[in-house]
DNA sequence: GAAATTTATGCATACGTATGCAACTTGAAT
DNA sequence: ATTCAAGTTGCATACGTATGCATAAATTTC
């Protein structure tokens, strides 16, 4: 039953001095003597107070909610990453308000809705992609977005991701430097950039080496669909010799699917590489090779891109992309004096 | 630049009624005649009108917005509880706002001023205790606090766990019937009622049948400390021939030890049990013996808990315990005709 | 058809804070 | 002492919404 508010007015009263004042010791860079400071601050002290962050939402416009739109956290990738948003976003005064959306239905331009009713100053959408009805929607309300993970068109969202094209590339090359005849994908949701950046960069990075992909199907994303494709990838008898999987939490049921049900040996009868790099790819039961996304490089690139159309008005729309190194591990058979050739 | 805030009194203007009108239309339950609901969400529509969280909530003190407290994300379990608590409040028109903390420091206190501030409803803590100073001030704010998967003596705070004492007992059971002379634990945080609770219980229910505790050393939830206990535990001639880890996350790490660094079968030279059942412990690659939390049950009760005492003012404290099933897997030896000699 | 009752609507105010403006204080410069 | 500028403070108002109260309209009751 002790719900009781304390407000400015009440700090006011106590210490002998206007509503005013005590707003403007609690606001920093506004003009206040040491001494009314100091009155004011022994009096909110005494009485507990602490301002109301809603309320001077109201009236200066600014909530220091950062709304965060997220699809599913079972990836590692993707509470990695919101811990470390989190924080970084923390350490500048802001706040992560969570919307869970189904990527499939329309549940993200319904929960968009609510987004904005919070007021919040900016978006970041994980993995998600936006109507432009929305995109315009937002651009509207004066509130910037950013696709982290996930590239798009509309010239009005900001995104941050890595190098896909680039990472296909590389472990295209890898994988044709380490000598494997029949090369395969199990890609990423081709709903997704990301899935189809993967891609198309390791099918040029193939065909670049005259090398040639004899298998591919799409895994959604999911270690369902990743695993049928792999039943179904290596049950002839003319299965592959290495297989590139869109992301690492695919690649964890594929390795589970040929070590356990198919008996394959990993990397000797087959090389599997990844893409992430989460934490999980690189403790020993996986021991998996997989490029890297520089998750605290995106995750920095993130919040001051974010932070420069908030506090400063940037008008800037950014398309980053973030170079990521191969780690080389265990998964995947090692081509001749590797690590020296290339850096 | 398109800042254009669209308020309900605009909408007023533009139906030619009141601005109280057009409140009452967005207010469920409030008294407006069909005509009337009509005219205002035809000039809402057009305008693009949406109500202002944040200025509602001001005047019914209501946010809508639940604070999440928690330490860290890598244990899988969380973010899966954070999945499924997000999913739950949000169905019901609340979302979750993320404060990350360490729990070394003091952090979590500095952290929790700063979610009154937001005026939450209502407190969630992760796997996160609470200092008696603010167990205080949050009741007496009357924002309620549920500790999700976390015990605390202080009589405020209501709190869900699973059964972490019969949980330690079963285990010790299960070990004791699988034959096991020699058995060790690697025990959960002991600054935690959780890894107390667990390691209680495991001792008591070794003790009922005589069998005795050979080594404990205590993980701290973590991989490194538990990957260091165990090699202190398993480097000498007589090592354990069965050890419960005091969650999932650990026993991975102590798996990987014990398989790759020390070259030991599992669970032919030893047996290894863990507890939380997270997605991993399913995956073949640990096919971990594990009592399973069920996270959906203790989301649930969470959920309602708190809700309960938001919207219905209830005062009853809750200290809610689930049991869950020990979930038998091929990490750990199974005693002869097991699944059928108790349920 | 008039009176009593219910239902709708508008008016005014309140929620807790920030800020432009004017009035005042202080201290320096003349 | 006198003038002026710089620094402080209080007053009043605004942010966008919800709600008690009084009035007006619609409905029921006899």
């Amino acid at each position: 039953m002790g719900s009781e508010k304390v407000t400015s007015i009440e700090v006011a009263k106590r210490a002998g001095v206007s509503q005013s004042a005590v707003s403007r010791v609690f606001t920093p860079g506004a003009s206040v003597s040491p001494k009314m400071a100091e009155k004011v601050l022994k009096a909110a002290e005494e009485l507990g107070y602490r301002p109301n962050v809603l309320a001077r939402s109201l009236i200066t416009g600014r909530s220091r909610i950062i709304g965060l739109v997220v699809a599913y956290l079972e990836n590692q990738f993707y509470p990695d990453a919101l811990e470390k948003l989190s924080n970084a976003l923390q350490a500048h005064g802001y706040h992560i308000l969570v919307f869970m959306v189904s990527n499939e239905d329309d549940s993200v331009d319904k929960v968009m809705g609510e987004l904005l009713d919070y007021q919040v100053d900016g978006i970041i959408t994980a993995s998600v992609g936006m109507s432009n009805a929305l995109a315009a929607r937002c651009s509207a309300a004066g509130v910037p977005v950013v696709l982290f993970n996930r590239g798009q068109d509309d010239e009005r969202l900001n995104q941050v991701t890595s190098n896909n094209i680039e990472g296909g590339r590389k472990i295209a090359e890898f994988l044709v430097a380490g000598g494997h005849k029949k090369i395969a994908h199990i890609a990423g949701w081709s709903g997704s950039s990301t899935g189809r950046d993967r891609e198309a960069g390791f099918r040029s990075g193939l065909e670049q080496t005259g090398a040639e992909l004899v298998a591919c199907i799409d895994g959604k994303y999911t270690r369902e669909a990743a695993a049928a494709a792999t039943r179904e990838m290596f049950s002839g008898e003319d299965r592959p010799d290495a297989v590139f999987v869109g992301n690492d939490h695919m690649a964890f049921a594929v390795m589970d699917v040929l070590r356990f049900e198919l008996k394959l040996d990993i990397p000797g009868d087959v090389s599997v590489v990844g893409y992430d790099d989460v934490p999980l790819a690189s403790w020993p039961a996986y021991d998996l090779t997989t490029l890297r996304q520089p998750s605290n490089r995106m995750v920095e690139a993130t919040v001051s891109t974010l932070l420069g159309w908030i506090e400063e008005g940037s008008q800037d729309v950014q398309k980053i992309k973030i170079d990521g190194p191969l780690m080389v591990r265990g998964s995947a058979r090692i081509p001749e004096g590797w690590p020296d050739e290339r850096l």
